[in-house]
DNA sequence: ACCTGAACACCGTTCAAGT
DNA sequence: ACCTGAACACCGTTCAAGT
């Protein structure tokens, strides 16, 4: 018919969205788009690359706030903008946390943080290490959170009483052991 | 030949140690027994059930240090010996993080947490949410940390000079967090 | 209690060839 | 630039039947 790689990844998105991660297979997508699977081999080298244009995709659809502040508010909006992204999409949390992991893609927010704990007056290397802890944060806290919501939406009714400031509490607890280093570095600094 | 559940969890490990988490398939696992794959099922429900099974001895295998002092030291403990564990076979970091999402398994090191940070003074919701961040943390690190170290080992000699100490920076981070809401909570309690 | 044989309904990927 | 047709080498799972 004619595809762009562009539509392959909205339609791949659409397909993640409706049918979970584990039916997003060539095949699907490719009926989908009425093509045949062996098609989407002239867009993407390989599923690993497309996961990775999909994970990308997903996240340049955060919705960003611009936020007055120093570092710990700009990384509380970069944590909280990114659960809700993950938390838009069925099966988006472990999607992006697995391409992260592979390192192909989703390094937006990585990069972001960077940035944002720059500000806050730690050496580089512990700047890196507090990224990438707030990372595996709101990576495993969404991925556990987003396993339990679509476990409740799908049938059981025990949709035990989460509580809503859950992720706040965690995000709070990773930020205060960074403030705790950064106020340890600049006493006697 | 008449294998026990052990021996097919057992087989399950060496298979995944030598040949990593994608080629621990139900066909070459029952190839490597001298078994058609059906045999397995007379063992486990599912492929699912098998790994979780093999997180759990995985687990199980871990070697603990009797510690003492408080919660802190308890907790890093557990952190320490977890990572340990996970680093000690091919692609157990990903492995357990996966059945622990999905709820399957893995839950000694959960609740091993939840009992050392009881002793903390924390609420009981605090108290959970502080264990999950903890493994969140262990999992993620660890994940990208064995992704790392199995990419250098495998070709590339690339191996950047990791900080040794890049594990128990981020512990500490998490922690000190911890200890914070630990005080707040003492101070007017 | 443990296993076989045979099938079912799938996968990702390659590649020559077509338009 | 984009796609087909056909193949290769696999998957997890079920189930009647065997010992």
């Amino acid at each position: 018919v004619g595809h762009r790689r562009d539509d392959v990844v909205e339609r791949a998105i659409a397909v993640l969205d409706q049918y979970g991660l584990a039916d997003l297979t060539m095949r699907r997508l490719g009926s989908e788009l009425g093509v045949r699977p062996s098609a989407l081999y002239h867009h993407f080298d390989n599923k690993q690359t497309l996961l990775a244009a999909v994970a990308d995709e997903l996240l340049a659809r955060r919705v960003r706030r611009t936020v007055a502040g120093g570092w710990r508010q700009r990384a509380e909006e970069i944590c909280g903008s990114l659960r809700d992204a993950l938390l838009s999409y069925r099966d988006a949390a472990e999607l992006v946390a697995t391409v992260h992991a592979f390192g192909l893609g989703g390094h937006a927010p990585y990069a972001e943080l960077v940035d944002a704990l720059a500000a806050s007056g730690l050496r580089p290397a512990e700047t890196r290490t507090a990224a990438r802890t707030l990372l595996h944060f709101v990576f495993g806290h969404t991925g556990e959170e987003q396993t339990h919501l679509q476990a409740a939406s799908a049938g059981a009714i025990d949709d035990e009483p989460r509580e809503t400031s859950d992720f706040d509490l965690g995000l709070a607890l990773v930020l205060d052991g960074i403030r705790v280093r950064v106020e340890a570095g600049s006493s006697h600094g």
